[in-house]
DNA sequence: CCATGAACCTGGTCGC
DNA sequence: TGCGACCAGGTTCATG
């Protein structure tokens, strides 16, 4: 489901929620969200301590308990989301936290989530790139990388150790917006064209972060709220409409096993 | 170093 | 209505 404006939107919403909070106890429902720590960790490393900050980083939403990390991917269909009680009717919980009187659960249908349990972020910084609302995620940064190897664009913008937060959605956009065809060589991609994509990238993080993310089919934070972002693609999913700037029509090609949206004469290879 | 395909799972949609 | 094929906001691992 997420990519970084959702996973955004949804850390915002649990934030206000759990700041201060503890985790009083666990219950794990499929027992392979929990990744690399078992619920007896939970006793011993997470339950009753005083959660002191609540960020994102790339894809992960980051609980600091201050001597832990308690990190949750979304993967495709994760949840995550705090109710004042459980429904034993519901399905897909694929765990649960308590606190105070509520719960934090995590829904998953697809139960690709996970929660990992680190010391510190430096685990998920040793293997997550950068950042691309970060100042080092300049144009001359994005310039000198993309020249030193030569990688399809498309694959290269949804690696993870390269630009963190970009997936289907927002690298089929942010290719459109810069005229980039997703299968281009990474260093024979024009100087101007990578100026470009470096502001669409951001262009269409931000802007998607003010709607709230992008709700395509599973994708809800505080339960129920829907992203809005949907309405302004330009590519994804609109196969067989109108390219909005040359009136010719987008189709969906195969790139790196990923549905790919393109205008086929906007993005030339 | 780079690309591809499979695997992990469930549910929705489309065609016959 | 039913059934099979294919598809899905992600990542990782094995193989050329």
């Amino acid at each position: 489901m997420p990519e970084l404006p959702e996973v955004e939107t949804v850390t915002n919403s649990i934030k206000k929620h759990l700041k201060g909070k503890k985790f009083t106890s666990l219950v794990v429902n499929w027992k392979k969200t929990l990744h690399n720590f078992t619920s007896l960790d939970f006793s011993s490393k997470i339950k009753n301590l005083k959660i002191k900050n609540i960020y994102r980083r790339g894809k992960f939403i980051v609980i600091d308990l201050d001597k832990v990390i308690l990190a949750v991917h979304l993967r495709m269909t994760g949840k995550l989301y705090v109710m004042p009680e459980i429904d034993p009717k519901q399905k897909h919980i694929s765990a649960y936290l308590s606190f105070s009187d509520k719960y934090l659960l995590f829904e998953d249908s697809r139960k690709f989530g996970r929660f990992y349990l680190y010391e510190s972020i430096d685990s998920l910084d040793d293997r997550l790139g950068i950042e691309p609302f970060s100042k080092e995620f300049d144009q001359k940064w994005l310039i000198s990388k993309l020249k030193s190897k030569s990688r399809q664009m498309k694959q290269l913008l949804l690696d993870q150790s390269f630009v963190v937060g970009l997936g289907n959605i927002y690298t089929d956009e942010a290719l459109y917006l810069s005229k980039i065809h997703p299968l281009s060589k990474s260093d024979e991609v024009s100087i101007s064209k990578i100026k470009k994509l470096h502001s669409s990238i951001i262009k269409v993080l931000k802007e998607s972060i003010i709607e709230g993310g992008t709700t395509i089919r599973d994708y809800t934070y505080d339960y129920s709220y829907v992203g809005n972002y949907a309405l302004k693609l330009n590519v994804y999913g609109k196969q067989d409409t109108i390219c909005p700037k040359c009136k010719t029509l987008i189709i969906k090609i195969k790139v790196a096993q990923r549905g790919t949206h393109i205008c086929p004469k906007c993005q030339p290879l």
